[in-house]
RNA sequence: GGCGGCUUGGCGGAAUUGGUAGACGCGCUCGACUCAAAAUCGAGUUCUAACGAGUGUGGGUUCGAGUCCCACAGCCGCUACCA
């Protein structure tokens, strides 16, 4: 395609321009230590989500929150703003080992390969990234710090009295024995029941298991070794600390939700005839006179042992069914409860009661205690389950008014006790608290709270990972010396899972065995693990003694920078971080937590890593259908650019809508935000007879004497400004639209104001603002300097004045008329105007006037009946 | 089932946070330029012939409601027997 049909010559101009700044290193932000660094600056740290670099390349979902930052990150710049605005790549992953599977390729060479892809692709929408800081989660030395602080995290214990992480060694002092030191650690080993899957060869965390069955995959649960780690003593402080975070109250909320945080108390119940209690969790032990019978989880280890012989081969099939079924639809199984009596009993603690024991799968394992006293009346599950098996149902709360209880259906909100003992007439709350005092004088049962969020399990099967820097002796697990960082894993000739969960790694003979009867562990960590602390290691990317140097981190972290910053110091470390809401919960609470296990140990010093956060909105295909290969309804980026400039791609991902909003990609909105760049380029140059731009003789170097149009570029230099601190990016382009149909139809164009034009067009569309911005310079010979590194333009509040207004007159609140008055009319001066109109006399006619309600320079509003 | 979000012209979306509903862009219509087309420039474009009506529906508060309150409906996410 020819230049000269374009309508500006972006594919000239546009790779220009994104190789002098690449060679002049434009937005190299240097930090403490390196040249030019000058601590007096105030910081500002704005973060994309990086991306897993797949072999699709980037789509266009990536750039909307990409360009959002990088506009901000370029304001702030020219407010004279210290930025730290970098990219990098989450680059282990299962998609580069799956191709391995298939072609034998070694997953590092799919990965770097995709990595050249995503960064000419970034590099082609002039991102003002600093390139230097540049990382690869995949990378040896990015590795061995992500090593490192997991060895931080095994060398570390909860401790309950501070509420905080400290080192194991303070435990060896106090003379504690290896087992129970093992017993605490924040990274410990444990068999659990997990999700593994045989054709992916990985065992996979519960919230990944959906994900990889929809695309094929089988899983199954099975009791398997591995590493956890000790999220679940964070859980309260994970809760508290969203408080001083400026997040979307909706994402809070959904951690909050994911953590699930709920009190009441544990209650033991004896077990008839046998030697033992069974421990219960409860929100409402007010309704423990209602329990008429008790539930255990089909997997609870103590059903072997209470089960009677007669009932020994029912419990026995259930259990067997239960196990099969794990991996079916559960959703379907929601309707029907299903359950086996054991033949045992327990005695209700409150009133002597013979509770019957009985397994059924709607009691979780993993919750609680895995086991429940059912109470029928005020609890739904139970109630349908009672119903069921014909269990008997006691009312214990009433929250009806008078009346006999029909027991139709469970009443689960908070009434007034009844048939409860001491309980009777109590309130819910107080019947509560009653209650657990009771059970705790007793001894059988104290206060408790409950968190649904379990521990996380951090090991996988595959190869693409980072190993664990753990050795193993006689059954016993140990660090490898920091020394010896970072332990990359060893070359394989097969990727092939083998279909039993032994660790790929485990085929490495010669690096797993080492001298002395050591054997390396060969699980490696999840994908999440690189990407929990990747924000830190941008303000330090090539420290080589450090994750990050304390001065690069309580300088970006704003309390190594000026006081003047106006960022006050803060609890979180990055000023804003932009992404996608599929992290609301995973990745944003996995990084919450490592920071504070970091911050505990005094690594870091703030006790959050994000201060503030956006969502991006989902970019929908034309269809308004989520983009997928299979509805062919995808846009690539690459088409967008060499159709219509890297430019036009940014500002039409800009324009679209909200940021936050998800929103239908339009071809044609690209066209019109196209149309809009070369109206802009079209002020300052036409095209003569060859085809060839020329400087348009509209601009002026003369003081701008069109009081309008100066109006005009006043108000856009406000609004663009104050919308870009909002992040209200489309109104900012639609007010710059409006100040360029201004310079287009004014018949001289002064040079001073177009340049603050193009000045606060620079961060949304880099490459045209500076082209047209150098061309100025050479045809009026001043100095060109790069708009980048130009100070945002003020704006002059008296450019702004109007002395007339249009005054707006309503009767009885709908409009009437409008008319030119002075913006500094009073109340009898502006009647006196409204009253003189036709329009508004024919609808007070015969009326009263009962009032006037008038907003000066706004609106006039006379009540009439 | 639970939690969250959304609902404004033919379309994407604006609306100073209670004060002109529909900015800006797309599309469409007409005109200019052209032998013609594209591109560009200019005018118009919520509906209605008009009176009027109008921000998912119904009510309320107010001089005045897209905006606040109550009830309901429809779409879209996330989550799912969490005791």
């Amino acid at each position: 395609m020819s230049d000269t049909r374009k309508p500006f010559p972006f594919s000239e101009f546009e790779p220009a321009w994104q190789a002098r700044w690449e060679t002049e290193k434009t937005f190299r932000t240097p930090g403490p230590g390196d040249a030019g660094f000058d601590p007096a600056k105030p910081k500002y740290y704005v973060l994309d989500m990086f991306p897993y670099p797949s072999g699709a390349g980037l789509h266009v979902g990536h750039p909307e929150g990409y360009t959002a930052t990088d506009i901000i990150g370029r304001y702030k710049r020219m407010r004279g703003f210290n930025v730290l605005h970098p990219m990098g790549y989450d680059s282990f992953g299962l998609p580069a080992e799956q191709y391995a599977i298939k072609t034998g390729q070694h997953p590092a060479i799919t990965t770097a390969a995709n990595i050249i892809t995503f960064r000419r692709q970034l590099k082609a929408l002039g991102f003002a990234y600093d390139w230097d800081r540049e990382i690869a989660t995949t990378d040896p030395q990015y590795v061995r710090w992500t090593q490192w602080i997991f060895l931080q995290l095994y060398g570390a214990y909860f401790c309950e009295s501070d509420h905080k992480a400290k080192p194991v060694s303070d435990l060896v002092a106090k003379g504690w024995t290896r087992e129970q030191i093992d017993g605490v650690r924040l990274a410990y080993v444990a068999d659990t029941p997990v999700w593994w899957s045989p054709d992916l060869g990985t065992v996979l965390a519960n919230e990944e298991v959906e994900e990889w069955k929809g695309k094929g995959h089988t899983v199954e649960r099975r009791p398997l070794r591995q590493w956890m780690l000790r999220i679940t003593k964070y859980a309260q402080r994970l809760i508290d600390e969203l408080d001083e975070l400026d997040w979307p109250e909706g994402i809070k909320l959904l951690q909050k939700n994911w953590i699930g945080r709920s009190e009441g108390a544990s209650a033991r119940f004896e077990i008839i005839d046998f030697a033992s209690t069974i421990e219960v969790f409860t929100t409402r032990p007010d309704t423990l006179f209602g329990a008429t019978y008790m539930v255990m989880a089909p997997e609870h280890p103590f059903v072997a042992q209470i089960t009677t012989t007669e009932q020994l081969a029912a419990v026995e099939a259930y259990q067997k069914a239960c196990a099969s079924k794990s991996d079916m639809d559960r959703g379907d199984l929601n309707k029907d409860k299903s359950g086996v009596f054991t033949g045992a009993f327990a005695l209700n603690p409150v009133n002597g009661g013979r509770l019957p024991i009985w397994i059924a799968d709607y009691v979780m394992m993993g919750y609680g205690t895995g086991a429940i006293m059912a109470v029928p009346a005020h609890d739904e599950r139970d109630f349908e389950f009672a119903r069921r098996f014909q269990l008997p149902i006691v009312e214990v709360v009433s929250g009806r008014v008078s009346g006999t209880p029909t027991l139709l259906e469970p009443f689960s909100d908070h009434g007034v006790a009844v048939n409860s003992g001491f309980l009777d007439g109590l309130a819910t709350a107080e019947a509560k608290a009653t209650m657990i005092d009771w059970l705790e004088a007793k001894h059988l049962g104290q206060r408790r709270i409950q968190y649904k969020l379990r521990d996380w399990l951090f090991s996988r099967q595959r190869y693409w990972g980072e190993p664990f820097p753990i050795v193993w002796k006689d059954g016993h697990h140990q660090a490898i010396p920091e020394s010896e960082l970072p332990l990359l894993a060893p070359p394989l000739d097969d990727y092939k899972p083998s279909g039993t969960p032994e660790p790929l790694l485990s085929k490495a003979r010669e690096w797993v065995e080492l001298p002395d009867g050591f054997v390396r562990e060969t699980n490696t960590m999840p994908q999440w693990a690189g990407s929990c602390w990747y924000y830190l290691r941008y303000c330090d990317p090539s420290n080589t003694e450090r994750f990050i140097s304390r001065d690069a981190e309580t300088y970006w972290t704003g309390q190594g920078g000026s006081a003047e910053s106006g960022v006050p110091s803060s609890t979180g470390m990055i000023d804003l971080y932009v992404g996608g809401t599929e992290h609301a919960v995973l990745h944003l609470l996995y990084a919450r937590f490592w920071h504070k296990v970091l911050f505990d140990l005094g690594h870091v010093t703030t006790p959050e890593p994000f201060q503030k956060l956006i969502n991006q909105g989902l970019i929908l295909g034309e269809d308004g259908q989520k983009m997928s290969k299979s509805r062919g309804n995808v846009v690539n980026p690459d088409d967008v650019v060499s159709e219509y400039g890297a430019d036009a791609l940014r500002l039409y991902e800009m324009f679209m809508g909200p940021l936050e909003q998800v929103k239908p990609w339009q071809m044609k909105g690209v066209e019109g935000v196209s149309r809009f760049l070369a109206r802009v380029w079209r002020v300052a140059f036409e095209q003569d007879q060859a085809g060839t731009w020329q400087m348009s003789n509209k601009i002026a170097d003369i003081p701008c004497a069109d009081k309008e149009l100066r109006r005009v570029v006043h108000e856009t230099i406000k609004k663009v400004g104050e919308d870009i601190e909002k992040l209200n990016f489309n109104t900012a382009i639609s007010q710059m639209m409006i100040c360029t149909n201004a310079f287009t139809q004014a018949a001289v164009v002064p040079l001073a104001e177009f340049i603050q034009f193009l000045t606060i067009l620079n961060p949304f569309a880099p490459h045209l603002s500076e082209e047209v911005h150098a061309r100025l310079a050479v045809a009026f010979k001043f100095q060109p300097g790069q708009l980048s590194e130009v100070a945002w333009p003020g704006y002059d509040p008296d450019a702004l004045v109007r002395s007339t207004i249009e005054l707006i007159i309503q009767v009885n609140g709908k409009l009437r008329e409008r008319v030119m008055i002075s913006k500094d009319a009073d109340e009898a001066a502006a009647t006196a105007v409204a009253l003189g109109c036709a329009k508004v006399k024919d609808h007070t006619d015969g009326k009263t006037i009962r009032k006037i309600v008038y907003i000066q320079g706004k609106l006039l509003n006379i009540v009439a009946s």
